[in-house]
DNA sequence: CGGGGTTGACCTCAGGATGAGAACAAGCTA
DNA sequence: TAGCTTGTTCTCATCCTGAGGTCAACCCCG
């Protein structure tokens, strides 16, 4: 038999049922600190919970997904420009035997890192979505409560070694933008100076734009020059973040 | 509707019908050069061709039927105490619609370490695998050449800031032998001298046990001294990899 | 049995990166 | 206008890195 007669012949009915979902943890920074989007969950199970935004996946692969997903809980359209400039990546997958209630589901967990978002559109699929601090995100329903730690994790481990803070700050950025991310995202305050410095040395991090900011902060402070993401994928030398206690292990 | 009755009444029917696999990249060392587990696949589709072990999930957690597939692929038992020292890691997962010609399959691939392993074993089902030298694999059936070398990439980032090295050796090494795992992952030669002085500067890396080999290296030199793993899960500083030209970017 | 070659362990030294602190001028709010 | 904040640039001591050398232990070969 050839393979195009066996697979005329193939009855995938032959295999466990399983359904596989995307979830997705959508980063964002609102006035310095974190927040991740959450919807509330409308129909069981855990009706009321709040849960990450997610959903089955089609007849597409799973970015596409993951993609149509978010562009749904958010109520942003792809071709807006919006979008474009999210960076999404797989998390990793999710699949224990009871995670879910009602059957096996496969759960694929995407990572998005949006600059500032409005909040979702009322009136639209998205009206029960909204960012919260990820310190306040208290309990989720399934395992997205651990889906959205192992987010965290991989979000400050990215920041260390690619340009990924770029994608939290409009196209246009200061330094000082920039060192709130790291700010936000690690939790702890960095040396203005150093940070300066090191962003600066990092060949393909940032690269000028000639300008200045038309205002300086509200604060006061020199008129800041503006960068835009540079070419580099990955940096070397890293930016690494202090080293808590050595005790990380 | 409470959440009970709804449930009772759930019909898991209603989503589309995807499978769901594990496939496996499993590496290890023999003679100084890095070989990955590869099956030849017997039945269509790609009769005749070259694959990563795995299969079909099952009743069990995802990390489960990673540890299932590779046991039965490489017939070893558990219990055995090989496979406890066997390394497994989630690596991400692959659903394109079409990377499978039967059906939508979507699979969740595992990296797997192991120090040197006894070839698997005849007679068993893992009578079709075999080692291969990495830059030997060749054409693989469905995508598995693009997870092969997302594995590879993964292994070679994780020894930088991992004791990830520690599961290619035995329970105890020297330090010469972990400098030929980093040598072969790399595939470059690294000083001895720095190697050393770093690998005994990281805190809680290794640990001596205090005894030396019974027998130098086959072509002369000091007994060396004997190390086990220590209880470090990250490494700090990280044990870089010389940055090939600055341009990795 | 002795010698040549190889190896593990250690040391030195120059160059680069890092962390902490300070200087200074531009720009905000009061 | 006064006082304070902030962007940018320096300095300096410290640490880490890469490259190379030293020395004694040990293997194999003749």
């Amino acid at each position: 038999m050839d393979e195009r007669t066996f697979l005329e012949g193939y009855d995938p009915a032959g295999f466990p049922a399983v359904a596989v979902t995307v979830d997705i943890v959508a980063l964002t920074i609102r006035d310095g600190r974190l927040h991740v989007l959450l919807v509330e969950r409308g129909g069981h199970p855990f009706a009321g919970w709040r849960a990450l935004p997610g959903g089955f996946v089609q007849d597409e692969t799973l970015d596409a997904a993951a993609l149509r997903e978010l562009a749904e809980e958010t109520g942003l359209r792809p071709g807006e420009g919006v979008l474009d400039r999210v960076h999404l990546e797989q998390l990793r997958s999710y699949g224990d035997p009871g995670r879910d209630p009602r059957m096996r589901v496969v759960s694929v967990a995407y990572l998005a890192f949006a600059p500032s978002l409005p909040d979702p559109r009322a009136g639209t699929d998205a009206a029960g979505a909204f960012w919260v601090p990820v310190d306040e995100a208290g309990e989720l329903a399934f395992d997205h409560a651990a889906i959205l730690a192992d987010g965290l994790d991989r979000a400050r481990a990215k920041l260390e070694y690619t340009p990924l803070a770029t994608a939290f700050v409009g196209p246009e950025f200061t330094i000082a933008e920039l060192r709130a991310v790291y700010a936000a995202v690690w939790g702890e305050e960095l040396h203005a100076g150093n940070f300066h410095r090191k962003v600066l040395s990092v060949p393909g991090f940032v690269e000028s734009t000639g300008e200045t900011a038309p205002r300086a902060g509200e604060r006061g402070g020199p008129k800041p020059r503006l960068y835009r993401a540079g070419d580099a994928r990955l940096l070397h030398p890293a930016l690494l973040r202090p080293a808590g206690e050595d005790g990380i292990r």
